[in-house]
DNA sequence: CGCTCTGTAGACCATGTGGTCCAACCTGTT
DNA sequence: AACAGGTTGGACCACATGGTCTACAGAGCG
């Protein structure tokens, strides 16, 4: 994490940095992004930096965690006591989250980009996995109750499902969206029930179909 | 592509220097393959290098297309006249990419990486796409033979389907093996009648259901 | 004024990068 | 023996990288 005195810095200092990493991450590899570069386009000198950051893993597990924060809470949700129930708020939870993609859409690809490269970076992993434990928690009690209500195979692992799911989603978001397209209220909600659907028969269990 | 050189080359210099370049191409994003490591690694001077290469994208697209060559092969198919010889033939040419997969793991490592960087790197792009056409074209004139036979939905531009479709089973694949597992015969059954499964549902008209 | 404390600038460093270049080395031929 | 051609080693280059360090500016305060 960066030093404390990182929150009370200039407001300007902050906001210029935090939008310059932004954008170098979303647009090259963790190794390739560069701290010049985005020093650079911050107009922020290295020792200003230094004065707040550790190191450059420093800044990416900070701008990740604020990237990915919102991205990865879910809200409250009723625990569900049908299928029918359960795809609802599935539905609701999957238009809500799409809701900020297409809004923070290079927000996503670099939280996406420093999350590929949590694999094999240890440093950037102990200082961001802890975070991310609620969040993933609170996701998969709902799924878990998926499954208890019938609405969810359980012959596959459930964090492999909950991948997969997750995969299906940006496969077809990328393929079917050029990079810059702001999605319309109806394509919005018309692609939500696209994945929706797509989600109910991947996860429909193998023999006997949904009721 | 190489100097013509190349091809006649010691055995031995060919296949250190492919090899290291497969093992660092596989372990990073192409930006953060280092050159220099691969030749250390193979135990190649910089000057016998560049005596047969052009630059390090000559080298990334010479050992994509070598590696990538054989997976995008699907070889020779039957039209399939129902929907069930569809799914058949592509039980059959599923099973047999898996098995290139199992057996070449970080091949397709290597392959991913490249490919992706294919996306910005505009150089490697031009080098590399245009042998790349055939084996898409014959796939899609399967998928097509699919759609036309009822065995496939139409509401998808078929390249989202066909993204998608292997999306699904590398998804999968990640999840429930490790990085170095080797499977069985059996294991390769049973994930490809679990990806073919996935692939019908997937597949399957939105109203109506696959007879 | 002079002191301290917070913040900034940017020169500088060691290391790594892809790429160039040339002297030497082998091997075959005359 | 002398030459020629295809190879090789590796010193070297300009440049970019993440990171350090010192000098200094400005504000608050006595």
């Amino acid at each position: 994490m960066p030093r404390p005195r990182f929150a009370t810095a200039d407001a300007a200092l902050r906001q210029n940095l935090l939008d310059a990493a932004r954008d170098e991450f979303a647009s090259k590899p963790y190794e390739a992004a560069s701290l010049n570069r985005i020093l650079l386009a911050a107009g922020v000198s290295k020792g200003s930096f230094y004065y707040y950051f550790d190191d450059k893993t420093d800044l990416a597990a900070t701008l990740f965690l604020e990237l990915a924060k919102p991205m990865a809470t879910i809200g409250e949700f009723e625990r569900p006591s049908s299928p029918a129930a359960f795809w609802a708020e599935m539905h609701r939870i999957s238009y809500a989250r799409l809701k900020d993609i297409e809004s923070m859409r290079t927000e996503y690809e670099c939280v996406m980009r420093i999350a590929s490269a949590i694999a094999t970076d240890e440093a950037l992993r102990d200082r961001v996995m802890p975070m991310f434990a609620p969040g993933r928690a609170k996701m998969m009690e709902l799924l878990q109750a998926g499954v208890d209500v019938g609405a969810l195979r359980s012959d596959l692992p459930m964090p492999a499902l909950m991948q997969l799911l997750q995969d299906v989603k940006m496969s077809l978001f990328k393929s079917l969206y050029p990079a810059d397209h702001v999605l319309s209220e109806a394509e919005l909600r018309s692609f939500t029930d696209l994945v929706i659907d797509l989600a109910k028969r991947i996860s429909a269990s193998p023999k006997g179909g949904t009721p």
